[in-house]
DNA sequence: GAACGAGTCAACAGGGTGTCGAGTTACGGC
DNA sequence: GCCGTAACTCGACACCCTGTTGACTCGTTC
């Protein structure tokens, strides 16, 4: 909550000031957490186990972070760096090629970062039920997200190449949901999925004829 | 796991067989575990509080369900009969509309049930990833709905109506999971989500462009 | 070489789950 | 009217997990 202006790095979420050579042990942690991650979800995964694992005892481990919790949102901050970047990267660079193209590379890059960080992802969203910061850090991502896509929305609509319809921001929230849970789907591996190499054609016909009536070509 | 096949009127999911006046309290935890979900989420809810809420000791409540999820699995027995149902009646009845107003009622209905059981639906999600009893049948209903929606899109192809396109059955997945989490969204309020007014209209919108390419009216 | 702060952990407090075994009650048969 | 049986109940236990406390070690610094 007291997120003061003076720290130097920013010594967010949980994570308590670094000091020197405990620099190790964190990294530690967090190479222990994301071993694991990749075997069993989160809710398996105990504090003794993350300790253990970066050979510290219980107690020390919270001399490093507040919880579980603070580790995974640290973990993902990585995360959501990258996602930002690669975002930015394809909204502001790529006003060279056609809508078509812009917005697949656009989906192509979401799908890509978080199927990179597969066990992450499948991890945010299982710990969104139990922790209000992962929940918000979701939520802030997304919102990111959907202002972009509402944002080109509303240029293909005035620049008249899509016809009007529901708000845009409506229109974004929803395929924008769309894209988050067939990812996490196909990713997860629990219940009726598309297969991985289908996602993004099947994601981007349903926003292109969702913005354009009928797909450009 | 062992589902014999000799119960009377099969029970079901973690709840022993029914006895004598042993109905009274279960039934009486069922309510208590419905109201409590209205206040908090089912995590916040221990056994002992359903125990108490049914007048009983925690030992006492094992003697009825196996574990808080058996509870909430029964709970949700009621709502999946529900939406089964809806969906029968919409897909199987309404032949005689025209297609708009087809996939109009669908979603209408769709959405309605989950509205009208708030706090079931949302419990529902968060235990998604907690209990892989839980996880297990969503995915049945999901299922159901995939395959339903993916053989009304298929009719629509052969008859001439809707232009050929992805795989119905990945349509169907993308656009029934973004049903599902707009609807998720919209009910728990966390994150950003569509007006309730609103979720089914521009739903719709989207639903009808992917399937007929261009919304016909 | 005293003082300090980083780093460490055994022991504790507290809350949750699920089980066991010893009750208590209700009721049908003898 | 008493007895057995099965439904029903719960105190006490074993266990696992979280987060805190207080004392201890060690390197650095003056």
């Amino acid at each position: 909550m007291s997120d003061g202006a003076g720290s130097p790095v920013a010594a967010g979420r949980g994570r308590r000031p670094a000091r020197a050579r405990g620099d190790d042990r964190e990294l530690q942690i967090l190479a222990t957490a994301e071993r694991l991650l990749e075997e069993r979800p989160l809710g398996a995964i105990s504090v003794d186990d993350l300790a253990r694992g970066a050979g510290i005892s219980r107690p020390t481990f919270y001399f490093y972070f507040t919880s579980k919790d603070a580790v995974l949102l640290t973990l993902l901050d990585r995360v959501v760096a990258e996602a930002d970047a690669t975002m930015s990267a394809v909204f502001d660079g790529g006003a060279s090629t056609g809508p078509r193209e812009g917005w697949q590379r656009a989906l192509a890059a979401y799908h890509e970062t978080f199927r990179r960080h597969r066990a992450l992802t499948v991890a945010w969203a299982e710990a969104r039920s139990t922790s209000a910061e992962v929940r918000a850090l979701w939520a802030e991502v997304f919102e990111r997200w959907v202002q972009r896509c509402a944002t080109a929305i509303e240029a293909e609509r005035a620049r008249g190449a899509a016809p009007s319809g529901p708000p845009a921001r409506d229109l974004a929230i929803a395929l924008t949901s769309m894209n988050e849970r067939v990812i996490y789907a196909s990713l997860s591996g629990d219940g009726p999925a598309i297969a991985a190499d289908d996602v993004v054609p099947v994601l981007l016909r349903v926003w292109l004829t969702a913005v354009y009536g009928t797909p450009p070509d």
